[in-house]
Parts: structure tokens; C-alpha cells; sequence
DNA sequence: ATTGATACTGATACTCAATATCAATATGAA
DNA sequence: TTCATATTGATATTGAGTATCAGTATCAAT
């Protein structure tokens, strides 16, 4: 029994007129199953263990496919740069983020929703899409700088 | 009588023991001068017809000057690119930004900022800034995308 | 006004993530 | 199996941003 989401992904290539190849396989599977969000230098060397050959540029033409076609999206750390969570069966939402230990905590709320909705009619524009993160400082790492971490 | 922000400027410069040089002094006035949100390299070109010899590196040091004192800050577009603008008597807001045309419309809603107070606590996260960006299509360039306009 | 310590600038070289190129290869429909 | 073509990985290249450093501007003290 095929897992779902791969299944999504060859449906989309197949309609797309595009190949499913090894390499889109490893790039999918490693985003299902990270826990956190890695970069694609990250992404690049962990899958390079299993596969020695695999490129960079195909890391990030994947990524960038996945993205476009709505099955991954980009989150932005402090420092600029940037990491990928795939989308499939994971609801819409936020980020708060740790500029001491880079963690991420994930949030939603209906009523910030639907007034950014309101407030995009009341100017007539038409969203697509959002970005909403705050950055700040996690339960473990407390209120104040981090000390002697350099 | 002279302006305020050039004023606040001098006086944060003295204070850290830095110097008020001509190349600060154009670039600040020209992002409070600036309709939009221009990129550093935007500015250096613009500033050069002016004054040829300022370099490039002295835009971005300048600009992350400017940031890090807290009297300007960055929004970032939907390309990756990203623009400044100074918050000399400017309340917090966000931004809704045209993926087409890339006009900013800045909006605030205090129910939305509470509300990020609220998810923060909730998580024992202590916030210190947010960025809250909605892109999609102004007014001007409809619903639907752009059409032959490659 | 002159001096002098030092912060600042601009030219240059460099970094590094991301992209373009292209010959060799893998895919999948027939 | 055949074969048109989408894809890959090596390589070269781009471009925004940064480090270096000799020469210069600033400004407080004289
Ligand atoms: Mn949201
Ligand atoms: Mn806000
Ligand atoms: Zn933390
Ligand atoms: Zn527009």
C-alpha cells in the first residue's frame, strides 16, 4: 500500500508531462519525514549518505518544483536564511522563531485569518498567500540574551 | 529649524561614539524621502548621480546601521529581494505587496498584534519583532495574473 | 585654526547560495 | 526494445553581500 503523498506527487508529474526520477523520490520522502525544517545545504548533504551522487542543483531544482506546485513552502530564519516544510495534510500555519536556537512553533489562528481577509477586501487586494513570523525567544532560551553562546 | 530624524540621528551617532558623515547623511535623507521600498542597489544608483563616488559597500553598511539602531527596517518581496524604509514617527505596520506590480499597501490592526501577544504567551515565547507579509494582486492588477505582460 | 587619534570610506578581492549550460543518462509511452 | 525528451550532475557563472586595507574625513582637545 502506497503512502499517499507520493502518490499525489506522481499524479501531479504525470499531468505535468514530467519524470519521476530517484532523486525527486529521496527529496519528497526526506521532507515527510524531517521534524524540523532544513535548508537545502542541510537537505543536500543529509541525502548525499544514501546517495553519493545526487547534486546540488537538483536539491534545489526540487525544491523548487515542490514548492511551485504547492506541495512545500519556504520559511525564513532571522539571519536569511531559509528552510522547507513539506504540505501535505498539514493544515495552514505560522511561525514563531527562536533567534537564539533557530527552534520553530508552529501556530494558527482563524481570527488573525480572516482579518487579514477583511483587511485585504477593504483595500481590494487579492491574497494568494502569506507570511506571518515572529521572531523572539523560546521557553527554554528565556527573555534575555543568550549569555557566553557565542 | 532643523529636521527631527537628522537631528535623533546625530544624537544616537554621538552617543555610540560614531561620526555623522556626508554618505550617512544622503542616505538617510533619501529613505525619508522615498515614496517606496528601495533596494540598497536601488539607492546606490540613485544616490550616484548625486554624488558619483559614494560605494556600494557603504550603502549596505550603512543601511544595516540604520537597522540595527532601529531607524529603519527591511520588507522583504516575493522574489527574494528586499527594500527599506525608515520608521522616523512611523507607527508598526505591515504590508500587503502586488506580485505583479509590487506596489506595498502598509496596513496595522490592533486586534491582530494583541492577538500575537496572546499566541506568544500562550507558548511562554517572548516575542522582539514580526514580520507580516500578504502577497497577491492590488487593485489595480485584478484577480486575475497578468496577462502578456511578461 | 591646528593637531591627531580613530572612525569611515571606497576599491578590490572574496564568499557563497543559487542558477545557467550542456553532454550523458534515465524515464516511460509506444 | 525503441526512442523522443525530460532529467541529472559536473562545471562555470552570477550577483548580492562582506572582509580587507590604505587613504581620508570627522571631531574633540589643544
Ligand atoms: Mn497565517
Ligand atoms: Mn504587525
Ligand atoms: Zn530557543
Ligand atoms: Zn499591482
Amino acid at each position: 500500500m502506497k503512502s499517499q503523498p507520493h502518490e499525489v506527487f506522481r499524479q501531479y508529474l504525470e499531468a505535468q508531462g514530467l519524470k519521476l526520477t530517484k532523486q525527486r523520490t529521496e527529496i519528497l520522502d526526506y521532507l515527510l519525514r524531517a521534524r524540523d525544517h532544513a535548508t537545502p545545504e542541510r537537505i543536500h548533504a543529509d541525502l548525499r549518505a544514501k546517495d553519493p551522487m545526487l547534486g546540488r542543483a537538483t536539491v534545489f531544482r526540487t525544491l523548487l518544483l515542490l514548492e511551485k506546485a504547492g506541495f512545500a513552502s519556504k520559511i525564513l530564519f532571522s539571519d536569511g536564511s531559509h528552510g522547507y516544510e513539506h504540505k501535505f495534510a498539514r493544515p495552514h500555519h505560522d511561525h514563531m522563531i527562536c533567534v537564539d536556537c533557530r527552534e520553530v512553533i508552529e501556530f494558527s489562528n482563524a481570527t488573525i485569518e480572516r482579518l487579514q481577509d477583511q483587511i485585504s477586501r477593504r483595500f481590494q487586494f487579492t491574497p494568494l498567500w502569506h507570511r506571518h513570523e515572529i521572531f523572539g525567544r523560546c521557553r527554554k532560551c528565556g527573555p534575555k540574551p543568550a549569555q557566553g553562546v557565542k
